[in-house]
Formats: structure tokens, sequence, C-alpha cells
RNA sequence: GCCGGGUUAGCUCAGCUGGUAGAGCAACCGCCUUGUAAGCGGUAGGUCGUCGGUUCGAGUCCGACACCCGGCACCA
């Protein structure tokens, strides 16, 4: 017998070959039909596997959501799975997780890729798939018979990854009926506990087998998986309020910005988008000044040698915009080069230039830390497809700096980047963040002591400032770092729930060696600084398309564009309109006129929409009492105030958050 | 770069199996002088992404290329 414990304290004896749905039923009919699979020991499990010794046994339903969702979810990839191969004989199973709001499944299709148009009819078979409830029974293979099963379905895909698993692993199955995939599980009992109406197909696409672009592209089909239909009409409206955020739409909408093919992967700001750019490059200028970081500008071509010295040209080569240092001759077909020629690069990243300037003159360890700080523009040739509207492209600014400091300053230097950088995200309206370390990638520079040291002072130094905890999302990412230095990673959360790596901070030995930069120490003799390279907004073509899908375009009010309308009702407030324009563009607000000969509605409605934080309606009464009626974005009803008051109203609104 | 889908007026989109383009909004002109989310009428606007091919004839069929979108890989 068995002695299983129940999360009340009770034990229940039970007989060899019992399971967990056994103990629900005699537990209740209830909780019979309620439990959906078993937590045993902790470990999540189907609900019809036998116990195998004592256990704590703690009942999952689908109150329990992370785990329903998960195995749900789980359910549909092999239910859809199961589908393709009914309707299209021939086709290669793989591999199809659980994500975070869905399912997907990757393919080897028999003869073509699967495109939208097969989604309808998928969803369909899937559906009589569910109908049929077959039974997902568990049994546990070897490793011998599977790559054999495999083979004989002509499954090369699975039967690779079957001879791959170690020898003598306990290898499961899971079978549905006459169909069957290697799964470790746990699955719900039968298919029929899926809700036929709670998934939907969303979209296909390429992905390499496991990942790899030197392997096969398989063809995966992505769904997106619930409990109930509610569930999924709630996230199904979620997905289009986030389109309605997409920075692309509102940067046409709010005519911010626009980007053409001939410049593809470049922004061309538009006056209102640059507006905001300014505003927040002002923001940062104070900042850093205030930090104690000296700003700079550096050159945008450099010579090869350079970048042959610093690494890059070794290491970076492909993503680097590479000219000829000469003047080509000039055919009709074309310029010609010479085959001797001289290279020079469009600079992808500042720290090279700024060693430059560090190296100028003989630096004291009274000097440092030295903060160089850059507002640099870089240029990187991204791989064509990841460019994505302005928070992917080619040329970005980044709000680049590079602290040059002894090894036993660095601890105080991450403490005072990660207050400022606190500081930055507040302001700019980001309340959480995640810190994560990235470690040592294949491909680098320094040795492996070096890398130890720098990984480890990392470690320390967040550790000191009492943010390497849980609340701070801190984790150690393998493989993840540059190929110069280790990174801490800053990932902050939008109003949608979503986060984006902005932040970051590298301690960095090999570029000052390479580079040869030094300082005299105490001791008159040369040392080596350590380099920090630290941005806090990342870029800022990134960072605004993060702040536009953050606000959904309806900006704080000293970072909107347009600040304020004044719309006329009538013609005759024409001149009071311009009047009330120009006294608050005195007090420094940023204000246009709309006098044009339209109804107030349509400008109500107009101006609303462009998302205009304040509007500012004026008619014959306001022309004569020196009023305006003020209608703030979002809100129904306008409030009638003086001008002088109106100022007094907005003006701690539009003023950046460090001066307020 | 890879897989799939796209590219038609300033914007959003229609155009079936080939017979040389259409709507709404915007723009412009006029009427209306207007009170908080689209007042009414009229006018103009496109070598249908580029190049090539098939055809008597191509927005429509085929090919190449460019760019965009969704992913993959890469990444700020």
């Amino acid at each position: 017998m068995f002695k299983i414990a129940l999360p009340d304290g009770s034990v229940r004896e039970v007989a060899p070959g019992t399971t967990p749905g056994d103990v629900a039923a005699a537990i209740g009919p209830g909780l019979a039909k309620a439990a959906i699979a078993a937590r045993v020991n902790g470990e999540l499990r189907d609900i019809g596997r036998p116990f195998e010794g004592d256990a704590q046994l703690a009942l999952v339903t689908s109150r329990d959501e992370a785990d329903a969702l998960d195995l749900a979810r789980h359910d549909y990839a092999h239910v859809l799975a199961e589908a393709v191969q009914n309707l299209f004989p021939g086709t290669q199973i793989t591999f199809g997780p659980a994500t975070d709001d869905g399912f997907y499944y990757d393919f080897a299709p028999k003869d073509r890729p699967f495109t939208e148009e097969d989604l309808p009819a998928i969803e369909e078979e899937m559906r009589r798939v569910i109908a049929k409830d077959a039974p997902l029974v568990r049994e546990v293979w070897t490793r011998d018979d599977l790559i054999a099963y495999f083979k004989a379905q002509g499954e090369t895909f699975k039967g690779e990854w079957a001879a791959e698993l170690p020898e003598g692993e306990e290898l499961t199955v899971y079978r549905a009926g006459d169909w069957l995939d290697m799964c470790r599980g746990p699955h719900l009992a039968s298919t029929g506990k899926l809700d036929p109406q709670a998934f939907k197909l969303t979209r296909v696409s390429g992905a390499y087998w496991r990942g790899d672009q030197k392997n096969a592209m398989l063809s995966r089909i992505y769904g997106t998986g619930w409990l109930n239909k509610k569930q999924l009409q709630e996230h199904l409206t979620r997905l289009e309020e986030a389109a309605k955020r997409d920075h692309r739409k509102i940067g046409q909408e709010m005519d911010l910005f626009h980007l053409q093919q001939e410049a593809h992967g470049s922004v061309f700001w538009h006056p209102k988008g640059w507006m905001i750019w300014r505003q927040l490059e002002a923001y940062m200028r104070r900042k850093l000044d205030a930090a104690g970081y000296q700003e700079i500008k550096t050159p945008q071509l450099m010579d090869a040698r350079l970048w042959e010295q610093s690494g890059h040209w070794g290491k970076y080569r492909e993503n680097m915009f590479v000219v000829p240092d000469e003047v080509p001759n000039t055919e009709e077909q074309g310029p010609v080069i010479s085959g001797d020629a001289a290279w020079m690069a469009l600079k992808p990243m500042n720290c090279p230039a700024h060693v430059q300037v560090f190296r100028q003159g003989i630096t004291s360890y009274r000097d440092l830390p030295m903060r160089l700080a850059e507002f640099g523009c870089c240029h990187r040739n991204e791989p064509h497809g990841a460019l994505h509207g302005i928070m992917r492209v080619r040329q970005f600014t980044q709000d680049d700096a590079h602290i040059f400091c002894r090894a036993d300053q660095l601890v105080e230097e991450v403490r005072i980047f990660c207050d400022l950088l606190d500081g930055i995200y507040k302001d700019l309206g980001f309340e959480n963040y995640a810190i994560k370390l990235a470690l040592r990638p294949e491909k680098r520079f320094g040795s492996d002591e070096m890398w130890d040291w720098a990984e480890q002072s990392l470690r320390d130094a967040v550790a000191a400032t009492g943010r390497a905890t849980p609340e701070f999302g801190w984790e150690e990412l393998e493989g993840e770092g540059a190929f110069y230095a280790p990174k801490l990673e800053f990932h902050l959360t939008d109003a949608i729930g979503r986060t984006w790596q902005c932040g970051t901070l590298q301690t960095d030995t090999v570029l000052p060696e390479r580079l040869d930069a030094s300082y005299v120490g105490e001791d008159g003799q040369r040392h080596r600084p350590i380099m920090l390279h630290r941005a806090i907004l990342g870029t800022f073509e990134r960072f605004i398309g993060i702040l536009i899908e953050h606000h959904a375009g309806r900006f704080p009010l000293w970072l909107a564009p347009v600040q304020a309308v004044v719309a006329t009702i009538v013609s005759d407030a024409d001149g009071y309109a311009e009047e009330v324009r120009a006294t608050l563009a005195a007090a420094g607000l940023r204000v246009e006129t709309d006098t044009r000969n339209e109804k107030i509605n349509y400008k109500v409605r107009e101006h609303s929409l462009a998302k205009v934080p304040a509007l500012l309606v004026v008619g014959k009464r306001e022309a004569e009492e020196g009023t305006v009626a003020v209608r703030r974005l979002g809100q129904e009803g306008q409030q009638v105030v003086k001008v002088e008051d109106l100022i007094a109203m907005l003006k701690d609104e539009a003023t950046p958050p460090d001066l307020r």
C-alpha cells in the first residue's frame, strides 16, 4: 500500500496501480469531475498515471489556471499535429510546445509549406479530433523501439531526435487513438477535455529545425489556446488593442515619421516626431550632465585599421557598412574601385571612438572615473528580415556613454548607474523593470579568467545595489553577452505588460587593452582602466517606438509634440485664437490654432483622433471674456478658464519631470 | 539571410475566371458662421512597387528584383 498525503493534511492508503483520478473519485464525484491533472510530489502529472510509491498529492482543476492552461495548450499542439497529418498525409511531425498564449507545432511538409489559407480546414479537423474524445494514453517505450517506429513511419526528424537522446533513458509516447507522438507529457485525460471553441490558429511561419539556421526550414503553425471561449475572446480583444498601439500605425496617424524604400531601415523624422526626440534628448542631456558625464561627438566614418585594432573588423564586419577611402572612377556602369583601395567603415558602435578621446593627453588616476557620453549615431547592416518599423533600424542614435574607471570604482559606478536609470525610467512612465546578466558568448575576446572576473564583478555590483532579487526578475543568461564583455540588461515593462530590453551596462577590459588606453596611477605607473559601456534608453528610435506604444500615442504633456490646439467656433474669434496661441507660446507651450471653416464637432473629433492633449475651444463668448473652453484628451466635459489660469493649470505637466 | 503573405489615389481598401481602373475619407473650390467626436454640394487626383516575359490585349498570368507584413535566425 502507498501513503498518499493530501493538501489538507489527511493521508489515504491506496493499492499500487491507483491513480490520482481514483483518489479524486474516492473523495467525491464533484472533484472527480473537476480534476484534470495532478501534482505528485510537486511534479505535474497525468490524472491517470498510477502512483509509484508514497506521495504528496494535489489535484489540479481548471481553477489552477497556470497548470490548466499549460496542459490544454500542450494538448492543442498535439491535436493540431494529428489534424495536420490527417489532412496532409506524409507531413512529418517534429516539435510542438505550449507558449505564453497558445501553442505551435513545427512540421516538415510533404510538398509545400502551409499557408494561412490552410488554417480554416485544419481548425475544422482539429474540432473533429477533439470531438472523437480519444483518451491520451501514456506509454513507456525503449529508445530503440521508438527509433524503429519512427523509421517505419518515415518520421526522420523524430527519429533523429530519439536517436540523440541518452541511451537507456525512459521515453514516453502519448497515444490518442491511432495517432501517437513522442512526448514527455503530461496531458489531459482525453482530447475531449479541450474546448473546441477556445482555440484559434493564428499564423504560419518558417522555423529552422532545432532553431539553427544551418538546418532545414520547417513550416510552423501558431495557435492561441484557452480554457473557454470567453478567455479566447478576451485574448483576441487584447491583440486588437495591442494592434491599435502599433507605433507604425500611430506614427503615420500622428504624422511623426515615415520610412521609405530608398532608405530602408532609416527613419525620416517629421516635425512632430522630431519634437518628441528633441524633448527626450534635452531631458537625457540634463540628466547626464547632472550625473557627471561629459558629452562628446565623434566621427561617423573611421579607417578600417582602427576597426581591425578594436576587433570589430574581425568579429562584427558582417554588420558594418564599409566604404572605399578613395574617389572611385565613375564609368557609365558605375564606380570602379581600385584593388588596393583603403577602407573606412561607418561606426556600428561608439566605443572605439571614445577610447580615442580618452587616449588624448595623459590621464591621471585623479581623472577617474571619466564618463564620456555621446548621442552617437551608428549604422549597422542588419539582416533585412530583422527590420521593424522604427524599433529595429539600420541607422540609429544611442544614448551611449563609456565610463573609464579603476577596478575599485566599479561597484560604485554600477550603483550610480542603476540609480540614474531607475529615476529616468520612472520619469518616463515605466515603473517596473527587470535586470538580467548576459554571460560570455562563444564568439569572444579575452581570457576565461577575465570573463570570470568581469561576470563576477557585475554580479557583485548588482547585489550591492540590492537589485539581484526576484522582484527585479534577476537571472543569468548563458551565452548572451557581447563579444568583448558580459552585460547587464535592463528590461522595462510597458502599459500592456510587454517587456523591452533597453538599458545595458557592460564591463570591458578587452577594448582598453586592444586600443591601448591607460592612465597614470598613484604609483606613477601606467595602468589599464576598466571600460563600462552603458546606455539607458538604448536607442532613440526604438525607445520612442516603445513610448508611442506604451502611451498609445497619448504622450504626457511634456513630451507631446503639439500640447494644445486653439479651435475656433466662428471666424469672428480667429483674431482672439491667435492672441491665445501667442500668449501660450510665450509661456513656453507648443500650441497651434485651427481656424478652418469647419464645425466645432468636426474639429473636436479630428484633434481628439490626433491625440492632442488639450483642446482649447474659443467662440464669441470666450473672445469677449478672455477665456477658453478646455477639453482634455480622453475626457468628456470641458472647463471654461481664463488664459492665465490655463497656463498655471498646464505649466507643471508641460515641464519635463526633472525640472518640476 | 530563410519560410509564407503582400505592394492599386495622400490614407483605408474594392477590382470574379486577362478587354487598358473604382469607393470612402483627406485635398481643392463653393455654400453654411457654426458651441464639443464627421454640415452640404462640386472639382481634381493613379504610367496599379520596378524590370522583363506570355498575349491582339496584363492591375489581373509567368519570371527576376526591391520594399512592406507575420514568424525563424540575428539583435539596441
